[in-house]
Order: C-alpha cells, then sequence, then structure tokens
DNA sequence: GCATAATGCCTAGCGCTGCAAGGTATGGCA
DNA sequence: TGCCATACCTTGCAGCGCTAGGCATTATGC
C-alpha cells in the first residue's frame, strides 16, 4: 500500500520541490517559477506538474499547507514537515548515488575492470 | 514525425547503451549485465528494457547489428554508426546540462539570487 | 542420462509520471 | 473595458520503464 514502486529516473520534480520548500515555506505558482529561474530555463516544470506533487505531498505528509492573503491575493503557502525532511534525504541520496553511478558509465566507457 | 518530445528525464537508457557501445560493438545480454556491473548494482536494467531501446536505435540508424556466433553462442552485436555518435552527443549533452541545473539548486537551497 | 541453471534473444501489456490543455477567479494597468 | 499577470486546480493522454512471460541452446550438477 505505502510501498512506492516507481521507476528508477522519477521523482525528481518531488525532489526539487521539497529541496526548495525546506529553506522557506512556498507557494505553488512560486515554485513554477523559481525552479525556471534557479536552473536558467533548463528546467521548466508547469502547474500541471508541480500541483498534483504538492498535494500528493501534503497527503503523505510531507508538507503542510497554510492559507494566506497577500496583497489580496490568496495563496497557498507549503512548509516542510519533519517526514517530509526524512523523505527529501532519502531522495537526495537516492539521486545522488544514482547520478554518480550514470557519471562513472559515461566518462570512463567501456574499458572493464 | 522524426521529432522526439519525451518527458525531461527520458533516455537514460539509451544514454547508457550508446555511451556502451562507443568503445566497443556490444550484444543485449552483455549490456544488461555491463550495466549493472560497472554502476556497481545502482541501476539495474533488465533485457526488457535493453532489447527495445536496441531495436528503435537500430530502427533510426543509431546503431547498425551484425549476427556472430561465438562458442556455439548466437548473439546480435551492435555498433554505434555515425547518426548514433552524434545522437549520443546531444543525449550527454542535455543530460550533463539538466544535472547541472538539479544539482545548482540541490545544493543552494533556496537563498534567491 | 537427466534436470537445472546460465546464456542469449524476444514481446505483450501494464503502471506510473510528467505534461499539455483546459477551466476558474482576482488584481493591476492601459 | 479589455487584457495580462497572478494564483489555484483537474482531466486525460502519451510514453517510458518494467514485469512477466516465452523460446532455444549450452554448460553444470547429480
Amino acid at each position: 500500500m505505502a510501498e512506492n514502486n516507481s521507476n528508477f529516473m522519477s521523482g525528481v520534480p518531488e525532489l526539487l520541490i521539497l529541496r526548495l520548500v525546506r529553506e522557506k515555506e512556498m507557494y505553488g505558482y512560486e515554485l513554477v517559477q523559481a525552479i525556471r529561474e534557479r536552473s536558467k530555463e533548463a528546467i521548466a516544470l508547469g502547474e500541471g506538474v508541480i500541483y498534483p506533487v504538492l498535494h500528493a505531498l501534503e497527503r503523505d505528509g510531507a508538507l503542510s499547507s497554510s492559507r494566506k492573503t497577500v496583497n489580496g491575493r490568496s495563496r497557498v503557502y507549503y512548509a516542510l514537515t519533519a517526514a517530509g525532511a526524512k523523505r527529501l534525504d532519502d531522495l537526495a541520496g537516492n539521486w545522488s548515488r544514482l547520478t554518480d553511478a550514470i557519471q562513472s558509465i559515461l566518462v570512463s566507457g567501456a574499458q572493464h575492470a
């Protein structure tokens, strides 16, 4: 039930969101732009990606939300929970191991041990 | 038609295969084990991933195949074509840019420019 | 001599993820 | 009065990776 059997390359949007929210609470629209800007346009995740992930993370208890009105604008701010911090650590570790593995193949080519 | 609009995280199996075959021609079963061993078990792509990708790459002219019999075993060896080399460069470049972008978000957190 | 594993190839079909494309509502601006 | 930006949301699909099979041959173990 709670097990997550996704494919080996997935979960990056989730990772990015958790990492950004770790520093300060953010809202969906803000995350969309933050990811685009801070990746220098290399990654452009739309709202159709971000919002569903935010909802799933909140449902799993990794994020908590609070509705706030700023400048007459209603926003849903998301903050990292303790469970979310743990999940972030796990995802970041997996990502690191994965990219290291890929890099080791890319740089060394095919000369076997 | 020829355009490839896949999602931003896909194409890694393809990249790994092209990179390995660049050094020496290899066959499917060999690639499955090579990826597993050279990634120290971090990546374990099954034959159900490798073979379809090999067929697609050959269909696209990125790989050429030749049937050979070694030790009474029939094997299909794949070699990189010029088009395949170009495709490899493209994929490697994209992967590099992508991981750099992700890394820049992961390490610096949320302090904006 | 017989079964089991390892080698080597292949495919059908499913689950999931990222994504495009829509919809709603408010505020600022010309 | 319209238009763009802000801010939220969902439906539905495409494509990828993967599971789970199947087939044939050669080594290995008993």
